[in-house]
DNA sequence: AGCAGTAGCTTGTACCTACAAGTGGGCCGC
DNA sequence: GCGGCCCACTTGTAGGTACAAGCTACTGCT
């Protein structure tokens, strides 16, 4: 079922996370390796691409890999799911729906949603919570076909991109900008915080395997409840430093409805 | 000199830029684009992959490949060096060193950095200004190894990792970890800004290509004048969602002195 | 003892074959 | 006309060979 390189990375990350290999020392070579396990060096190959993708392994020519850091586990989708992130750190996910609307795209939305202007979209604003406290708004817009769906989701209680998969809409790319933001009286009011706190704000545009726009989401964490880790190196660095927010997306993103 | 495949990426992420391949089409076949190029499958496949990792192209089996984006330029340099980062964007790079010495570490650099209690490190406080107007505080401690180099590069106008890179000292490998801050008394007076100013606090260790620890830093960005961006997919994750900063580092980093 | 040169090991690049898995369009039958 | 089936095409996986480039440890000379 899954491929052979993968469940050798998966063989190589518990050997690091379980100590086999700590953080510092050398892994063996790669021709070892391919004996032990019974595969082709290409294939040792492949799954320690994917380990030096993740930070794990560093590599030089010549020389043997050195462990850097023990792997993380998480995935593409505790990323893009509050739920699924909530509970893989063991902390209880839920969300509370402010509005829910269908109505034609602003400017913003429409440009990176791929859409035309005035073409719908599911406008939804959600506080999600931590074990009860308010953590984060959640104010997304939906291309049509994927909102719609969003009428058979308990929004209170459920995750809303775990639903959408079951009906064949898949999140398989995004992009992230991440800034730092007042928080707006509104922002304070929905967060239970003081207004002018510091909110990290993240605007996320997600689409399908082909590159579809799905979603285009503002959202504003409370600073000291979460962070974001990124791990990069010179091979690899899919982190893009940016000049200032745009002024137009910065105004239009300050109210519940100009998102 | 360069590796065939990078080559070969560099010619594809082009011909995208350039409009040959806009966003949304398909690109052509593996096959073909061996045939064109005058190489063979795995090489093409190795390039597109890289292209891939850049969440530039969308791949599927069985179907062709599918253009998300226009490439970004920006590389592993250009986010660690706020000199070359300014550059590639036009602006003007400069700083201001508001402290440098040479200092026993504190528990957290240690920590981070892989020392020893009171290991010495180096302690750099710089303002950095884009054309004159301050946009970042960069709170540094460096490993002795890199430290001691600073004394031959002019602080107030050269780049710090360009210059050591001269000597030997290459960065290979980073984690950012990135949340909201309001601004200090102390940081409003260095940036020249208004206290409770949201601002974008990135902190980061990054290491030689070995994964030895070379700097621990802190680093505070103005809301309003730098943002970052991060692409990912299902195939490939680098982004991680954490809990809170930990208190200790939180409360460490709220002074000048206590990075 | 100390140093330089080298031989062997290790990773990187490039090529190849073969087959599996999935897509999509065209053809055929109804 | 329309729907279902099938086949050619495309990407993914796995294996292999050969050689290049760079590191390390050892040998042997001074």
């Amino acid at each position: 079922m899954t491929a052979l390189y993968q469940d050798v990375a998966l063989r190589l990350r518990r050997a690091i996370s379980d100590g086999t290999y700590p953080p510092g020392s050398q892994l063996p070579s790669e021709h070892e390796l391919a004996e032990w396990f019974g595969v082709a060096r290409s294939t040792i190959r492949h799954a320690l691409a994917m380990l030096g993708e993740d930070g794990v392994v560093a590599s030089h020519r010549g020389a043997r890999r050195t462990v850097l850091a023990v792997p993380r586990l998480q995935n593409f989708g505790e990323l893009r799911s509050f739920s699924l992130w909530a509970r893989s750190i063991g902390a209880e996910p839920s969300g509370r729906v402010e509005l829910l609307e269908r109505r034609a795209a602003t400017e913003v939305q429409a440009r990176e949603l791929g859409l035309s202007a005035d073409d719908p979209v599911i406008y939804v604003v959600r506080v999600r919570l931590l074990d009860g406290k308010p953590v984060m708004i959640e104010r997304t817009a939906y291309v049509e076909r994927a909102g719609l769906l969003l009428s058979f989701v308990d929004l209170e209680r459920e995750s809303i991109s775990e639903r959408l998969e079951e009906h064949g809409i898949v999140f398989a790319h995004a992009e992230h900008t991440i800034d730092a933001v007042n928080a707006t009286p509104d922002d304070a009011r929905l967060l239970a915080i003081e207004p002018g706190l510091a909110l990290l704000r993240e605007r996320r545009r997600a689409t399908d395997p082909r590159g579809q726009a799905l979603e285009w989401s503002e959202d504003r964490y409370v600073g000291d409840a979460v962070a974001f880790t990124i791990r990069n190196s010179i091979a690899l660095s899919p982190l893009v430093r940016d000049r200032a927010a745009t002024p137009e997306t910065a105004a239009a993103s300050t109210t519940n409805s100009g998102n």
